[in-house]
DNA sequence: CAAATATAAGAATTTTATTCTTTTCATTTA
DNA sequence: TAAATGAAAAGAATAAAATTCTTATATTTG
């Protein structure tokens, strides 16, 4: 879980291409930056395992499955400064995508994706009433996603 | 961009495979379904075909590009219903990964990454104060991410 | 019930990943 | 400055996987 591992010029453009397509294979991956697949290889596996590259993910269309309404919920609680339990029961709740313990207010935000607002309430009714230390939530619904990409911000042609 | 494709169960173990890896093989998605490879190729490129599966993104360690600053930020716009413009303009700035335009308060919700506070401060002097419709806005600072995944919950074993 | 359509299986071919060996290049040391 | 050392990459050979094509099996449709 080193952070602070040192990256160059050919791993930011790895990672570059990765992020456009994680299922880009080997050889194109070489081609595209004029090298040995080889050297590429090693270099991908060397990412991973010093947790550069944490995984690859398949991005759903959650309409597809259903899951027409995200949400965005402010939850505040009445945890200990250090004691996570909170995080850790909402984090634990499938339609829950992200939980961020954010500063001030003693809260939580938290990403949630439910089929429709009944099951949002549902949802709320049935896993949120059961954490104990929640005081109170406050609701925000997404009318329109106009960008939603975990893409980083990768640093290009000059500096290593 | 037809939303209204039918899913079965294959497709349904397909998407949790992928949404669990999105770099395992053709044939390993075969052998762990007990199916042949040509089948879930075919599947495959009609779940992509169909916008079923949107793409394929390494999901990179943003300590490891030294963005250590995740924060929310809620923008009040003066744009009229229907008019786009605020959230493009949010949209095209790099360091913002999401846009959600959100009910009440004619406003929008951006979730930033930046390299630290003096970083978000900087990029809201140079990038947000040159769109013209913004009224205001209020930073949440994250503390610590609790939880962070895409992945949406994928009916199990029972329905169709 | 027969024809048409969709889906899957299996074999053959092409492409890709992996391993191993050699070469190159930079750094160190005498 | 020249030889020695180590790291990184290139290239060839092998193993594995993807893709395509053909054939078979259900499932619809007339």
């Amino acid at each position: 879980m080193n952070i602070e591992y040192h990256l160059d010029r050919v791993d930011y453009d790895i990672l570059r291409l990765m992020q456009e397509n994680a299922r880009i294979n080997n050889a194109d991956i070489a081609r595209e930056l004029g090298m040995a697949p080889s050297a590429i290889l090693e270099r991908v596996k060397k990412l991973e395992q010093k947790a550069v590259i944490l995984q690859y993910n398949a991005k759903i269309n959650p309409a597809a499955l259903g899951q027409k309404l995200l949400s965005f919920i402010f939850i505040r609680a009445a945890d200990g400064i250090g004691c996570a339990t909170t995080g850790q029961a909402l984090a634990a709740i499938p339609e829950v995508q992200e939980v961020h313990d954010i500063a001030g207010d003693d809260g939580y935000l938290v990403k949630v994706r439910t089929a429709d607002s009944a099951a949002l309430v549902e949802l709320m009714r049935s896993s949120f009433a059961k954490i104990p230390n929640i005081i109170s939530t406050r609701t925000t619904i997404v009318l329109e996603t106009v960008k939603e990409e975990q893409k980083l911000v990768i640093p290009s042609e000059q500096q290593e």
